[in-house]
DNA sequence: TACAATACGTCAGCCTTGTTGACATTCCAA
DNA sequence: TTGGAATGTCAACAAGGCTGACGTATTGTA
């Protein structure tokens, strides 16, 4: 099946088919934690602060700005509930006393699993049913597709995986 | 590399990273026509309906609503926009005259086009860049992502593609 | 030691795009 | 023929992006 290689293999329609994929599937991506999140005050925006202050705990302010591709008043819209709400702590910087470095509290990191528990298991399920086979080619293909900053950032952190 | 079927293949690791590469991929995935509609009164919603007027013309709009998966009060908003801006059309039903059934202008088309190429650019080197193996598995974990309807509704589409 | 740059927070106001609620029109079936 | 269901429109509100301007603490440098 895969061997093809064929000359039609990207035709317009192919291409298109793969876009209109690429959006039904992001919805699903992101159904169950927007389930889990609208019975709380919280968005889609706070989901993302919480996971990736969970993927690297002690991160800066500005650094969770170049990630998640915000503006500094929009994410502090959302750390300022976080914190307020005691889920997320900042602590002032040892070294530069101008940074706030930002970890879960325990409250925190407990809806960052039930997030994430959900998310993974679609995700799971989805690599399952899909086999080891493609899930290498969907990651290429997503890599693929990331701007340049974008891909940078995302290897780095493979880098750093585990 | 494919033919691993490691054990170690479904660790929580994995699964993060491939949550992740989704996160990054979808804002590539969106940000070329994001910055051609930048320019223009329109955002991401009507994009999206140009898409699928585009992709189904003659299409309600309870049909578009189902596919698009919001209110539609909150389509209204969108498609009021672009059939005083003369992209779209919208003609009564002639059968059932509570429907509207939409069309895309010659405006609109031209519209479609300009977002639809750009997308698609991506979308085709990231396809290019990857390989056809790796497009297989990558729409195959795409469509495993999908809620149920979703995905009868994208089969659907598959089968009055071309 | 002054001064510029950096990191962060905040206020104000805008836009897009989601939501619910109320309502008009049209169709259909009892 | 009349009441309920379906389709679509208008109004108002909220979340979460954005820009711009400004304040404060801290750091690094001329």
């Amino acid at each position: 099946m895969e061997g093809g290689q064929t000359l039609l293999f990207l035709t317009d329609e192919q291409v298109r088919k793969g876009i209109e994929a690429m959006f039904f599937a992001y919805r699903g991506f992101t159904a169950d934690p927007d389930r889990i999140l609208a019975d709380m005050a919280y968005g889609r925006a706070h989901h993302r602060a919480i996971h990736f202050i969970h993927r690297s705990p002690g991160t800066t302010v500005n650094n969770l700005l170049s990630i998640l591709g915000v503006t500094k008043q929009s994410l502090n819209r959302v750390l300022r509930t976080l914190i307020a709400e005691g889920l997320v702590e900042s602590r002032i910087g040892r070294r530069d006393k101008r940074e706030r470095h930002l970890h879960l509290t325990d409250e925190g990191s407990s809806l960052e699993q039930r997030l994430s528990d959900a998310q993974r298991d679609r995700m799971r399920a989805a690599y399952r049913a899909a086999g080891p086979a493609a899930v290498v080619g969907f990651r290429q293909v997503l890599e693929a597709m990331m701007d340049e900053d974008m891909r940078r950032q995302f290897d780095g952190m493979r880098d750093r995986g585990q």
